[in-house]
DNA sequence: CGAATTATGATGTACGTTCGTCAAAACAGA
DNA sequence: TCTGTTTTGACGAACGTACATCATAATTCG
């Protein structure tokens, strides 16, 4: 035999379909005693709504918009195509993702867009978000206007959205602290930082957590001052090879943001390079790490932020909660065996 | 405006209904041209089947069962847990999972088990698998009866099951090697290994690949033979204790089973304990994470392989296609800092 | 060219739920 | 007890697809 139906339940309880309907949406008025009767028969039955069937009646569609910074850069490009793919499997649920890219770094650009959504035809936003006082307007008369909206990788204060997608960078930091410190084994020694920019606030976090650990726990260990290499290879390995040249006592390298390729090349210029760790899995940190130049990659799983993203606007749509856990975006760390 | 439907396929392509559903489920014989106009239709207006309505007409529902030995293993009793929680969630899809305990490493109650399954009242069945002639000659029955089945966390030859959702537990050591090498530093000594029975299938791959990382990476650490400790905690506090005494060259810990209450027990005699790596994480491994009693810990999630489990048999058993990616499970690795 | 065959159309019912309308019943207050 | 209000029942249409039946149109073949 099937799952049980609404029919069964109003059957077991002696009361009508209108009635079983109106306690399982809770539209008027229903006598608690009968709701009571309605309740304990669907608890009999162990009686589960289906799920299908509710929403084709209903009717639904949703419609949501995910607005990402364009360029070079490969990990958010790994996201759209993951949000891509993801809406594709989702269309068979009936929503509808449109992904659109902006100038990355672009808060004008940011807030322009979002102003710019009809609050009528989409029934959820997600962005990277770029903290300014324009873009937390946009957002709040988005919200104001009953649209949902989630912040990915990089956040908003909490107030402004409904749930934030993304790793802690904090935490990142820490972790690679806490890799490299033991990597480096007792001898002391510098550690030298490359970061995209320190007025990024993700990169900015990881270099706190990265001090924080550094300092409590390896203090024979001293971070140097992080170098601004913008994202940006050639800088990157430009800046990387002078503070190599300048202090004969690295025993560590750290990279928190983009340009690996850079920061890599100058390593391959050490007759040995010293452990190194880097963010995110790319076809080239995989290839660094089989290889044996770098030791450990951290990283957020685009995939699974693209998932988490999509999930958590599905819920937030039809009002029904989700799983915290299964929507949670873990650090991961990857050396050469546990490479997916 | 909503999603395309049927309906509009037939009214673009200027065929009937009937031919549109001729054509989606390959029902009977329809001419090639006309099939080829119904699938331009369907490309031009960007048609997705609506899975929800789909799934209600058809009536199907489905009845997977899991066989998962019984016992006191914390990983299996979270996996139990999880299976359940997922199939709380999958309900609403009409499948409805029902999860059997056996007696641990049983094969003939696994035998049994398999034996007695109803080919016909059952969609599909994911185990943990025995690896005896016996289980491998049910396992071949059930599928020639056509039922899907996938085996969980321990394999059966690939030619015997769908699919198999769990880790590598060669790469699983690898890391654990990986890592725990790095950890020691440049001082040469032994590794101490606890292992629950190297007669375990997955055991056994974890010592394999731990020492093919430690005698090619790290040619100074020497691993011990695996104490064989029955995940048992006792049995593990006393022969890792034995060890240490009659050791004094310990420079790591590596424990690839459980009963690792008692391996932290040992190591709490010491006045400072070697750099130590577990496998599963659970409240306690969290503990000792965070208060330094050990490193890292490796684990596969068991949420995941629930899911992931899941989702493999609802996607066999109505022939669709799934994303191989989004089912794999990942070695984590774990340290202070990235706890989830 | 006509018969046999094959391809397509028309139509209806079902799946389990939502939602609306209207009537009937139960209840409350005086 | 009568009235007015609240609660419940009965019914039907709709959502998009599956599937079955029977009729009709198109094609093939001798």
């Amino acid at each position: 035999m099937g799952r049980a139906t609404i029919h069964d339940v109003a059957r077991v309880a002696g009361v009508s379909l209108s009635t079983v309907d109106r306690v399982l949406n809770g539209r008027e008025t229903v006598r608690p005693g009968t709701r009571d009767r309605v309740e304990d028969a669907m608890r009999a039955l162990n009686y589960v709504r289906n799920a299908a069937a509710a929403n084709l009646a209903r009717k639904r569609d949703f419609r949501f918009l995910f607005l990402l910074p364009g360029g070079q850069n490969t990990f958010m490009r790994m996201l759209e195509v993951e949000v891509g793919d993801y809406g594709q499997q989702f269309a068979a649920e009936s929503v509808d993702i449109e992904v659109r890219t902006l100038p990355p770094f672009d808060a004008d650009a940011l807030q322009a867009a979002l102003k710019q959504i009809d609050p009528g035809s989409v029934s959820g936003v997600a962005l990277v978000a770029v903290d300014t006082p324009g873009v937390r307007d946009a957002v709040r008369s988005l919200r104001a206007h009953g649209v949902p909206v989630v912040t990915l990788v990089s956040d908003l204060p909490s107030e402004l959205r409904e749930h934030f997608v993304g790793i802690n960078n904090i935490w990142a930091g820490r972790t690679a602290a806490s890799l490299l410190g033991r990597f480096c084994g007792r001898a002391a020694g510098r550690i030298a930082v490359v970061a995209g920019s320190t007025v990024l606030q993700d990169h900015a976090e990881r270099y706190l957590g990265f001090q924080q650990v550094l300092s409590a726990d390896f203090p024979h260990l001293v971070a140097l001052p992080a170098l601004e290499a913008l994202d940006d290879a050639e800088t990157a390995e430009r800046l990387l090879s002078e503070t190599l040249a300048k202090h004969d006592d690295i025993v560590g390298i750290y990279s928190l943001g983009a340009g690996n390729r850079g920061v890599v090349a100058a390593i391959d210029r050490l007759e040995r390079g010293p452990p190194t760790v880097l963010h995110e899995l790319t076809e080239y940190s995989r290839g660094w790490l089989l290889s044996g130049k770098i030791d450990a990659v951290i990283r957020q799983d685009p995939a699974r932020e693209a998932r988490s993203a999509i999930r958590t606007l599905v819920a937030m749509s039809n009002g029904k909660s989700f799983h915290r856990d299964e929507n949670r975006v873990g650090i991961e760390i990857f050396l050469r065996d546990n490479l997916p």
